[in-house]
DNA sequence: GCGGATCAC
DNA sequence: TATGGTGATCCGC
C-alpha cells in the first residue's frame, strides 16, 4: 500500500502573486475595505514614571544613579543608573552588582496613584471616556474633541506657564523657569517655547520651528502664556505641556488612527516627545513597513522568537507570511498578526460614565443593562449559565464578579436576579461608604449548545421571528451548529453588538458583555471573521485541491481516488464511524474544508518552529516548501479520531514497550508519520489508530520482532534502547542528507527531527507529556515547554550525531 | 471553569 | 543572560 503525502506549496510569493486566494488573502481584502482612518487616537505614556516621580520629589536623586523598587525587582531606573547597565525590570541585587552606588528607592504606590490622578484630571477634558492603562499610560479618542476645538478662540487654547511648581507635596519646585529652557539631562528635559507659541523638546525639534536665542526665549517666557493650535499635534503638545506643568513629569505621546498605532507611535520619540501618523493608508503602511515585530503590542519575547524562527523580523514580513501564519497559529493570533501588518487596530475605548454613587442609580443601571442584554440574548436565541458583573470605580479599579446558576438565563428578570445579588454584595462590601462607579458591565456566558438548546430552549427558538435559525438550517443543511448561529445573526442584525463579539467567538461557550454607557458600534473588525469562513472554505477547497495529486484518508491511510474533498470527507466519516458513534453535530461532511482537514496539528506546528530554528532559517519562508502528511487535524475529526485511538488502544494490549504512553505521546505521533512518509508499505490500516500506543508498535512490530520503520530491516535485538538507537541513526541519516542538500522542508524535516526524540527516549530521556505538549498550539514554541524536557536535548542529539 | 502560557506594566 | 509580581487574555482540557 502506498501512502501519499499531501503537498501544500505554501510559498508566500505564490500566494500573493497568483490569483489563488487563501483565507488570509480573503481576510486582507475585507480588512482593507474596513480600514477606518477617521479617528484620532492618542496614547500618552509617562516617561519612567516611578523614577520620575521620585526624582521630582527628591531632586538630589537626579544626580545619582537610582532605581525604584526592591532588591527583588526594580521597576525602572534613571539615566545615571542606565549608564551602569541597570535597566527597568531588573532584580535589585543584580542592579547593585552592576552599580554599587545605586540608590534604591522603595515603591510608593499611593503617591504614584495621586500623581496619576492629576494626570487623569487633565486627560478627562480631552476625552471624558479615555482609557487609562495602569498608572502611567492612557489612550484617548480626541476625534470629537478636535472637531469642537476647531472653532475655539485663542484664549480657550492658552495656558499660563507656571514658574513655580505647585505640586501638592509642597516640595521644591521642579518646573522653575530655568528648567523650562534647556535641560542638560536628556531624560528630564522640559519644553522650550517657540515663536508659534508651541513648545518642543530638545529631543524632538520641530522642523518648521527654529531655536530662539536666549533673549528671545526670555521674552517669550515673560509673556508667561502659551497658545496651542487646533491640530492634533497641537492638542497633544498641549496635553503634554499641561501634564508637565501640573505634575512636573514629562510624557511621550503617539497620535494615530487606532490604538495599536498610537501606542507604537508614543514609543517613537521617547522620552518627552511625540509622533504622529497621518491618517492616510500610505503613511500607516510606511510606518509599519520596517517596524520590528517586537515593537508591536502583544508580541512579546516568546512570540518574537517564534516569528523569528520563521524568518519574520518586520511587520512587512509578517504580512508576507500571512498564509503560513494562518496555518501555524490560532485564529486569534494570526488575525491579530494580520491586523498589525496592515496597520489596523481598535479605535474603541471602553466608555466610562461620570460617577454613579447612589445605590438606587446603581441598581437601576444594572437593571437597564440586564434589559439590554436580555434583548440581545433573545434576539440571538441564546441562554447562558454564568452572569458576570463588571465594575470600575472612580479610581479606575476594575472588579469582576461571576455567578453560575443551574438553569440558563436569558430574560431581564433572570439575569437581573443574579446580577443584583452580586451588586448588593459589592455595595455591602464597602458600606458605609458608597460604591463610586465609573463603569458597570453585565456579561452572560456559558451558553447552551445547540443540542442543549433543543431540549432547554424551545421557548426561545419559538420566540424568534420566523426565518432566522430555522431558515438558516434549511438553507444550509450541512453546516455545523456554529455556522447556523453565525449566519442567522449575521443576516438579521449585522450592526448588533453581538456581531462584534461574535468575531472573536468561535465556540458557543464564549461570552457576551454589555457595558454601560454603550460602546460605539463598530462592525469593521467582525465583518471579516464572520463572513470569511464559508468563502474561505470554498476558496481553499476548490483551489488548493488542484494542487494535490491524491488524497489520503487520515484514518485508514488508504488512498482515495476521488480527489473531491467531499468524497474524502465522507470516506473519513465512514472510517470514523466504523469504530465510534457518530456525532452528527460535529462531524458533518460539508463543514470540513480542505484547509481544515489538513490543517497542521499542534505537534506539527510546534515542530515547524523547532525545525525552522534549528535549521537557522535565515531565508524567508517564502521559499520553503511545506510538506504535510495527511493527518487528522480537522477540528472535528481530530476529536473523533482521538476517541478512536483511545478506544482501540485500550482494547489492544500492546505491552512490548515499557515506557508510559504519556511520556511518549509526541514520539508516537511522529513515528506514525515517519512510517507514513518513509515506509508506507509497513503501515497497515488497522495500525493507524494506535497513535497513543508506543511508537514502534504500530509500524515496526511484526510477530514480536522489531522492524525499523525507516530502513524496514528487521532488527535482531529485542532490546528497546538498541532498537531505538538504530532507528535514530536511520533517521538522522535522513536529516543530514536533508541538511546537506539544503532542502528546506520544515514539516518533513520536523518529522525527522522528532523521530530523534524517539531515539533519545530509548536512552532514557523524558519528553513532555500529552497535556503540556499539546497546549496552546497556536503559540506553541520550543521555549514554551519549560516544565518538561527541553527540545535542547534533541538538539544535542543532532549535534552529537554530527560529531 | 480551571490552570498554564504569554504579555504588559 | 537571569531576575518578580500581578492582572488580563488566550487556549486546551
Amino acid at each position: 500500500m502506498t501512502v501519499h503525502v499531501v503537498r501544500a506549496h505554501l510559498t508566500g510569493m505564490d500566494m500573493s502573486n497568483t490569483s489563488r486566494r487563501t483565507t488570509a488573502d480573503k481576510l486582507v481584502l475585507e480588512l482593507e475595505q474596513s480600514r477606518d482612518l477617521s479617528c484620532t487616537i492618542v496614547h500618552i505614556d509617562m516617561d519612567a514614571f516611578y523614577a520620575a516621580v521620585e526624582m521630582r520629589d527628591n531632586p538630589e536623586l537626579k544626580e545619582k544613579p537610582i532605581a525604584v523598587g526592591s532588591m527583588s525587582m526594580l521597576s525602572t531606573s534613571n539615566y545615571h543608573a542606565r549608564r551602569f547597565g541597570v535597566r527597568a525590570a531588573m532584580p535589585g541585587f543584580i542592579a547593585k552588582k552592576l552599580c554599587p552606588h545605586l540608590t534604591i528607592v522603595p515603591l510608593n504606590f499611593k503617591k504614584y496613584e495621586e500623581v496619576s490622578k492629576e494626570v487623569r484630571e487633565i486627560l478627562v477634558e480631552y476625552d471624558p471616556s479615555f482609557m487609562p492603562i495602569g498608572l502611567d499610560e492612557a489612550y484617548l479618542n480626541i476625534t470629537e474633541y478636535l472637531e469642537e476645538r476647531q472653532n475655539w478662540p485663542e484664549d480657550k487654547r492658552s495656558y499660563f506657564i507656571k514658574r513655580e511648581n505647585t505640586a501638592k507635596n509642597g516640595k521644591q519646585d521642579v518646573t522653575a523657569p530655568s528648567e523650562l529652557k534647556l535641560n542638560e539631562d536628556a531624560h528630564s528635559s522640559s519644553p522650550i517655547l517657540f515663536e508659534d507659541n508651541t513648545f518642543i523638546t530638545e529631543e524632538q525639534p520641530v522642523a518648521t520651528s527654529h531655536l530662539y536665542t536666549e533673549e528671545q526665549r526670555d521674552q517669550e517666557l515673560l509673556l508667561n502664556s502659551v497658545v496651542f493650535g487646533t491640530s492634533a499635534e497641537e492638542v497633544v503638545k498641549e496635553i503634554r505641556f499641561r501634564i508637565e506643568q501640573k505634575t512636573g513629569l514629562t510624557a511621550s505621546a503617539g497620535i494615530a488612527p487606532n490604538m495599536t498605532l498610537a501606542k507604537m507611535c508614543s514609543d517613537q520619540n521617547k522620552p518627552n516627545g511625540q509622533y504622529r501618523i497621518s491618517p492616510d493608508r500610505q503613511s500607516v503602511m510606511d510606518f509599519i513597513k520596517d517596524l520590528p515585530i517586537r515593537k508591536v503590542p502583544g508580541i512579546g519575547k516568546v512570540t518574537e522568537k517564534m516569528l523569528k524562527a520563521l524568518g519574520i523580523l518586520t511587520c512587512n514580513e509578517l504580512y508576507q507570511q500571512r498564509t503560513l501564519l494562518s496555518l501555524l497559529f490560532s485564529e486569534t493570533s494570526w488575525h491579530n498578526f494580520l491586523d498589525v501588518s496592515l496597520g489596523l487596530g481598535s479605535m474603541d475605548l471602553e466608555k466610562t460614565f461620570s460617577e454613579i454613587n447612589t445605590v438606587e442609580e446603581q441598581y437601576r443601571l444594572c437593571q437597564e443593562l440586564c434589559r439590554d442584554l436580555a434583548q440581545d440574548l433573545q434576539k440571538e436565541g441564546l441562554k447562558g449559565k454564568t452572569v458576570t458583573l463588571k465594575l470600575k470605580n472612580v479610581n479606575f479599579e476594575v472588579k469582576t464578579r461571576a455567578s453560575t446558576v443551574l438553569s440558563a438565563v436569558s430574560t431581564e428578570e433572570e439575569i437581573f436576579a443574579v446580577a443584583k445579588d452580586m451588586l448588593r454584595t459589592e455595595i455591602d462590601g464597602v458600606a458605609p461608604h458608597p460604591l463610586r462607579l465609573r463603569l458597570m458591565g453585565i456579561r452572560v456566558s456559558g451558553f447552551l449548545n445547540e443540542e442543549e438548546k433543543k431540549y432547554q430552549q424551545r421557548s426561545i427558538i419559538n420566540f424568534l421571528k420566523p426565518g432566522k435559525q430555522a431558515n438558516a438550517s434549511l438553507l444550509q443543511p450541512g453546516k455545523s451548529s456554529h455556522e447556523h448561529f453565525t449566519k442567522a445573526s449575521e443576516t438579521s442584525h449585522r450592526e448588533s453588538f453581538f456581531d462584534k463579539k461574535r468575531a472573536a467567538r468561535q465556540q458557543s461557550n464564549q461570552e457576551l458583555l454589555i457595558n454601560k454607557p454603550a460602546n460605539k458600534q463598530n462592525s469593521h473588525d467582525i465583518k471579516s471573521s464572520v463572513n470569511t469562513m464559508e468563502e474561505t472554505n470554498d476558496a481553499i477547497g476548490s483551489e488548493n485541491l488542484n494542487e494535490c495529486h491524491s488524497l489520503t484518508c487520515p484514518v485508514c491511510f488508504k488512498e482515495q481516488r476521488d480527489s473531491d474533498l467531499e468524497a474524502l470527507n465522507r470516506h473519513i466519516d465512514k472510517c470514523l464511524n466504523g469504530t465510534l458513534v457518530k456525532d452528527n453535530a460535529e462531524i458533518s461532511t460539508s463543514e470540513n474544508s480542505w484547509e481544515n482537514a489538513y490543517h497542521f496539528s499542534p505537534d506539527n506546528k510546534k515542530k515547524i518552529f523547532e525545525m525552522c530554528q534549528k535549521n537557522k532559517m535565515n531565508k524567508s519562508v517564502d521559499t520553503v516548501q511545506l510538506t504535510e502528511v495527511a493527518d487528522n487535524s480537522t477540528s472535528s475529526n481530530t476529536e473523533a479520531f482521538h476517541k478512536v485511538v483511545a478506544n482501540t488502544s485500550k482494547e489492544r494490549e500492546h505491552s512490548l514497550l515499557s515506557e508510559t504512553a504519556s511520556n511518549m505521546y509526541l514520539e508516537q505521533n511522529f513515528s506514525s508519520k515517519i512510517i507514513s512518509l518513509e515506509n508506507a508499505e509497513h503501515f497497515e490500516k488497522s495500525e493507524c489508530t494506535q497513535e497513543t500506543q508506543p511508537s514502534y508498535s504500530s509500524g515496526a512490530i511484526r510477530d514480536n520482532v522489531l522492524v525499523c520503520p525507516v530502513c524496514n530491516v528487521e532488527q535482531k535485538t529485542t532490546d528497546l534502547s538498541l532498537f531505538n538507537r538504530h532507528v535514530d541513526v536511520c533517521l538522522n541519516k535522513g536529516i543530514i542528507q536533508e541538511l546537506t542538500e539544503q532542502i528546506v522542508c520544515p514539516v518533513k524535516s520536523q518529522i525527522m527531527e522528532n523521530s530523534k526524540s524517539v531515539g533519545s527516549m530509548g536512552r532514557g530521556h523524558q519528553y513532555m507529556n500529552p497535556t503540556t505538549g499539546t497546549k496552546r498550539p497556536g503559540l506553541m514554541t520550543p521555549q514554551s515547554t519549560p516544565k518538561k524536557a527541553k527540545p535542547s536535548t534533541s538538539k544535542q542529539t543532532i549535534e552529537t550525531f554530527l560529531k
